[in-house]
DNA sequence: GTGGTCTAGACCACC
DNA sequence: GTGGTCTAGACCACA
């Protein structure tokens, strides 16, 4: 798997399983893949995944059951869904709206923009 | 001045320089502050905004007269506009738009907040 | 049952049939409950409580009849009280002490919460 | 240095700064030592000293300058002493009491020790 | 098999 | 110089 240049694989790795948990790829108390297998599966060494799943333990949305594995947290989904709103809604919004303005580009461009990416993807 | 964690200060100091660029807060070739001054107003080291002044000379936003400072380079404004658009367009607007479909977001909703961010803002 | 996150499971299940050697909830020459009625009962995995019944086979805590089950070793009582208090006088205490020294609770406060304790519990 | 064979050493050195801050060893605002310098001090390798600092950071015990390096964060005495003490009154305090109980070890017996064991260190 | 800790060492970006 | 990330590989305790 390819990883940005200039975000730690780690944080990577934790934004992928949201994704997955937001997909329903993963749900809710269902066992995560093992650290080697992840790691085998991205190409990266099992250490670097484990830095991931200790993120996610400290944010709760995974937990360990000793010996066994890494479970998505119950409720898992609905709080990601919630924190991502958040920070997207207060944070990162303001921050296009502001870029936005400085370009000068047009509100309804980019919003057709946005609506064939979403037709799209 | 509170800097994001995960980027390099000397890039958002950067950053900082075109936005006034853009803003006509510094116009061409009109001197931008002093290395020192900058380092003291926004409380990071003298090398750090040094580097992103010689990144910002060498994207051509900026030239030196030595000893004298640095001065905003004719037609900047026009470039880094285009530069940034192109980036956002291209790399940023792709991942916000995966985004909101992960995150469940109405895209007029999503709209309209854009649209009242620019009209207060 | 909830575990410690820091000890090893298998060594808390151990203390735990200490205690009920000290409690005399298991009695001299008396069967302790068979390796996979515990597992279940506590929730853990029966190897994990094999590994118990084996440490505390090799302090002689318990012994074993083949195919007939774990027996609390006479004289067991004793030895673990001897056991835990040589290990509680010298290695507990001191950092005990330390503690509190570092945490500025005073001694008299301390030694009425221990008394208040003893007459509750 | 040594350390405590069954809890991890990066654990140990977050106790061992938690303790320096108690006792006024390292003040607020002011750097705690490279995490090169630690390792070579304690005779660890880097990245272990380097995973205490993480553990400090996401309890706030400690802050980073980048580039600069690590240091109090102003609070932090009060809030570590805070924390310790609750947990010390509420879970280990209660533990001891049902040992010495379980252990028929003399209330006064015990004190007479922590008294000594406090004039003495 | 699982996760967890630790080491050694490299390389990087940043100050 | 500082911290941060990553790899490789070892070893351990645990289930």
């Amino acid at each position: 798997m390819n990883f940005d240049e200039h975000k730690p694989i780690y944080l990577q790795i934790a934004d992928l399983i949201c994704e997955k948990i937001l997909n329903d790829a993963y749900r809710e108390d269902e066992r995560v893949p093992s650290i080697r297998d992840m790691g085998s599966l991205l190409g990266v060494n099992p250490n670097t995944v484990m830095r991931s799943f200790e993120y996610l333990k400290t944010i709760e949305v995974i937990y360990d059951k000793r010996g066994v594995g890494f479970f998505v947290t119950p409720g898992a989904k609905t709080v990601v869904k919630s924190i991502f709103k958040q920070s997207f809604l207060n944070e990162e919004l303001p921050l296009i709206v502001k870029k936005v303005k400085l370009l000068d580009i047009e509100t309804e461009v980019l919003c057709n923009h946005i609506r064939e990416g979403l037709k799209a993807g």
